[in-house]
DNA sequence: TGTACATCAGTGAACGCGCGTTCACTGATGTAC
DNA sequence: TGTACATCAGTGAACGCGCGTTCACTGATGTAC
């Protein structure tokens, strides 16, 4: 109600200080336990604090979840949107950034991509960040060579939205096939290995995702 | 003991109803609220027993949870399985009843293939189902007219498994890496599908399934 | 600089809940002679 | 066919636990004059 305030009052400061202490917390008891986890006691413990104590920075259980999955997709576009601003961004570097962002916490990759967690409910702005995911992936399959033949095989491609569209503000139908074939294939790899479903077999999984994602380049 | 009992008493028959019943409900409880929402008590109370009685038929909530995978990945490997007997053997025959099955219980697919489940101890005979698993869609890429260029541009195939290699007990070289493929496309899409990542979008993931599956079985 | 008041972080006790699991027990079902 | 005994399904009470959440409260920190 008062003035513009000067961006913060220590007192904010330390109240966005603790809140983000308990997001830590909460991110490695997820590592550690899995999403459902998650407890409020258990934070408060860990910080020697009491558990009501929690309240005054989260009205929920469910608003601290929220609130993670929102920070993880928001680091996960961060992550692609930095390869990018490297000159990393075409799909071998996404490609990388990607696979090294999900190995560095396989459970906040799960957080984004996992399936639906039981209380769920998916943070607002979920719909912006996923489009601006496949914004980036779409633009850097536009800026590829050329990428004409991803569709052939696949008689379901829309009428109408064939080669001769100009490259829309979304990118043109090939495009936007590449990068979708980008997310699944990767993803496939990707959730399989850190699941541990590879455990106990031949396969390497880094060879198998840089295989994919060579496949994908090449186009 | 005793003689090599004419298969089964009615005790025993009657002990294995109620043992599939409390699967059945175990089932209903993870379709509906996911795999930590399974309890002992929680399906005691909706077959009208005393949570205690369960302790008959299963010795922990764990054993329980044991035997569901363990039954989920019997169950996906029977459907291969008989694609395969119906003459619908080929990878094309194969990715639908995956699909097929994987829509029909979507809880079911993420026992096998999803997060490892926090208190999770895959069943003993995982890795035979595994294997068993990826047999089939072996002798499927085997089977192909030839499959002899899904490793290009992959540099990392493994030297001396070649191309010039008779196929051995595992199929070929090139074979295997097409079934990987196989398997990770696949979950890829089909993953993210059942985890709603494709609400509101404008992507149809039956016409992307099919188009990865074309990809493959194109080879 | 000092006093009066409002704000807010954090506590401790309590509520009701559901969980997995154990234990001593009752009754019904099956088996041996 | 009948009796004596063993097996086993299922009960009900209890144990200890941890959870999310609310509430009335204490004390420290900040603000207004």
């Amino acid at each position: 109600m008062g003035e513009a305030a000067s961006t913060t009052t220590p007192r904010e400061r330390y109240r966005q200080q603790v809140r983000s202490e308990i997001k830590e917390r909460a991110r490695e008891q997820i590592a550690t336990a899995g999403t459902s986890a998650l407890s409020l006691n258990g934070i408060a413990r860990r910080m020697g604090l009491s558990g009501a104590g929690l309240y005054r920075y989260f009205t929920s259980r469910d608003e601290l979840l929220t609130e993670l999955v929102h920070d993880a997709y928001q680091s996960l576009v961060g992550t692609l949107r930095a390869a990018k601003a490297r000159g990393e961004g075409d799909l071998a570097g996404l490609g990388q950034a990607l696979r090294r962002w999900a190995l560095d916490d396989p459970q906040r990759y799960f957080l984004v991509y996992g399936p639906p967690v039981p209380g769920y409910r998916s943070p607002a702005d979920a719909a912006a960040l996923a489009a601006e995911f496949m914004d980036i992936l779409v633009g850097a399959c536009t800026d590829a060579p050329d990428a004409p033949d991803v569709r052939a095989g696949a008689p379901d491609t829309p009428p109408g939205d064939g080669p001769g569209r100009p490259a829309g503000q979304a990118g043109t139908a090939s495009a936007q096939r590449l990068a979708l074939s980008f997310r699944t294939r990767l993803h496939g790899v990707l959730s399989l290995e850190l699941g541990g479903h590879f455990a106990g077999t031949e396969c390497d999984p880094a060879l198998l995702y840089q295989a994919e994602l060579d496949l994908l380049a090449a186009r």
